[in-house]
DNA sequence: ATTGTATTTCGATAACAATCGAACAAGGAG
DNA sequence: CTCCTTGTTCGATTGTTATCGAAATACAAT
């Protein structure tokens, strides 16, 4: 099996992996269709979890490539990183 | 949040668990590129995994609609189930 | 009926993931 | 300086996953 070909399986399932977490999907769909940065703690009221597991989730996604984070004092602002959706998931946001 | 929303998160999030092991992405590309039906043997060949392993990868794919099965005696042969890629990851398959 | 081939299931194991509350760190507001 | 808010990390728990070899099942061929 191509050595390459293999990587971007590791790659391209590490994506799907972080997108396998209801959760997950759900924080994009709002990050998405508010059109504006989010906290946090706003995921968290509006989704009913954790502070430290919404931080956690975060961190996923950042960690994939998914979401970039702005940072103003102690908040982080998330916001979806348009580049990877374009590159592997090209459709997958407007059907969100 | 809504409730249709939210099963169909969980749908999504489920096709792309299933999606979330290296091995399972290398399946559908050999499917895909062979343009022929798979067994499990055979794939337990190409991947150098055990057939037992394959086995659960082929429940998995079939389970989540990605796969459709054909059986002839006591061997399976195995498909790519276009309907779901086209509803759910429309420029998936050629991206392989 | 015995042998061989294809696949599934079982039991075990080891690794990983999601979740929480508590504790901690960093900064803003009073 | 003290308190409040925001976010991270930690430890624990609970559940899930991938993997294998061995055993079981199902059928075909001889």
């Amino acid at each position: 099996m191509d050595i390459e070909q293999s990587k971007k399986d590791n790659q391209l399932s590490a994506i799907f992996k972080t997108l396998s977490e209801p959760n997950r999907i759900r924080i994009l769909r709002i990050l998405y269709h508010s059109g504006r940065e989010l906290t946090c703690s706003e995921i968290s009221d509006q989704l009913n979890i954790s502070k430290s597991t919404v931080s956690y989730h975060f961190k996923a996604l950042r960690h994939a490539g998914l979401t970039t984070t702005r940072q103003v004092a102690q908040t982080k602002y998330l916001s979806i990183n348009q580049k990877t959706f374009k590159e592997y998931l090209p459709a997958f946001l407007d059907s969100l």
